[in-house]
DNA sequence: CTTGACTCTGTAGTATAGTACGGAGTCTAT
DNA sequence: ATAGACTCCGTACTATACTACAGAGTCAAG
C-alpha cells in the first residue's frame, strides 16, 4: 500500500480525522494529494509530523509557534541567516522552559521530603521556588 | 500599608485583575479578605501564587493541573502518602516534558548546523527527532 | 451489485482561558 | 467635599483549538 487515508493516518498518529483535517485549513499541514474522488492520499511522513505537533502541543507551544518550528526546516532551503535567528530564539526559549521544568521539580522533590519528614512548614516550597525574574521571554 | 489591593497586586504580579478574578472563581486562589466596602485585601504572598501560575501555564499546564499542583502543598498537612504519590507522578511527567525539550532542543541545533554547512537534506530532524517512544536518554 | 465503513465539504457547537464592558459604589489627595 | 482613579458584580464577548454533525459521494469485501 503506496499511500494512506486519512483515517489510517489518524490511527497511527493518534490525532483525529477532523484535527488532521483542521491543521491542513490552519496550514500546520501541506494539502495532500486527492484520487479522482477527491479522498486525501498522504505519505507516512505525515504520521511523524502529526507526532511532532502532539508533543510540541504538550510542552506548551502554540499551533502559531508550531507551525514557525515546522516551517524552519522548509526556509533551510532557502534564507540561512534568518533561520539560524529564528532557531537561535527558538532554542533560548526552550532552554528557559527546561530551566523552569527543573525549578519546578526541586520543589515537588522537597515538598515530598517535607511530607516524609513531618516537617510541616507554612511556605510552600513550590511557587517560592518559582517566583519571577528568571525569565522574561516575550513573543 | 500591611495589604494589597487587586490593581497592586496585579501590577506585581504581571496578571490582569479580570484573570485574578477569574482564577479566585475557579478556584486556583482563595477568596481574600475583604474591606467593609468590599474591597480585596490581599498580602503579598499571593503575587508569588500568581507568578508560580503564569510560569506553569507557560510551560504547559493547564489550569486544572495548577490547581492540583498548588494543591499539594495544602495536602501535606493532612495525607501524606496521596501527597508523594501525586507529586511523584507530577516529577514524571515534568522529566518527560524535560526529556522533549532537549530533544527538540538538539534538532533545532541540527537545522541550524545543516543550514551553516549549506548540506541541504530531505528529512527534516525536528520531527525525526522527535517522534514518539525512543524517549529514553537521561539528562 | 449491495452494504457498511469510510471520506468529502461546510457549518455549527464545545472547552478552556481569558477580556471587556456597564453601572454602581469607594478611596484618597487636594 | 469633590474629582479622578480604583473596585465591585454580573454578564457578554473573544481567541484558540478542537469536535460534531449533516448530507452527499466513494471504496472494497462478499
Amino acid at each position: 500500500m503506496e499511500f494512506l487515508k486519512i483515517g489510517e493516518v489518524a490511527k497511527r498518529s493518534e490525532v483525529g480525522i477532523e484535527t488532521i483535517r483542521f491543521y491542513e485549513r490552519q496550514g500546520l499541514l501541506a494539502e495532500p494529494e486527492r484520487r479522482p474522488s477527491g479522498y486525501r492520499q498522504y505519505d507516512e511522513s505525515v504520521v511523524s509530523r502529526l507526532q511532532f505537533i502532539r508533543h510540541a502541543k504538550e510542552l506548551g507551544f502554540t499551533l502559531s509557534e508550531i507551525k514557525e518550528l515546522l516551517g524552519l526546516w522548509f526556509d533551510v532551503n532557502t534564507k540561512c541567516v534568518h533561520v539560524r535567528q529564528r532557531a537561535e530564539q527558538k532554542i533560548t526559549d526552550i532552554e528557559d522552559k527546561i530551566r523552569s521544568l527543573q525549578k519546578m521539580k526541586r520543589s515537588l522533590k522537597k515538598i515530598m521530603s517535607q511530607c516524609e519528614s513531618r516537617d510541616v512548614v507554612n511556605d510552600c516550597p513550590l511557587w517560592l521556588g518559582l517566583d519571577g525574574r528568571n525569565n522574561n521571554a516575550g513573543n
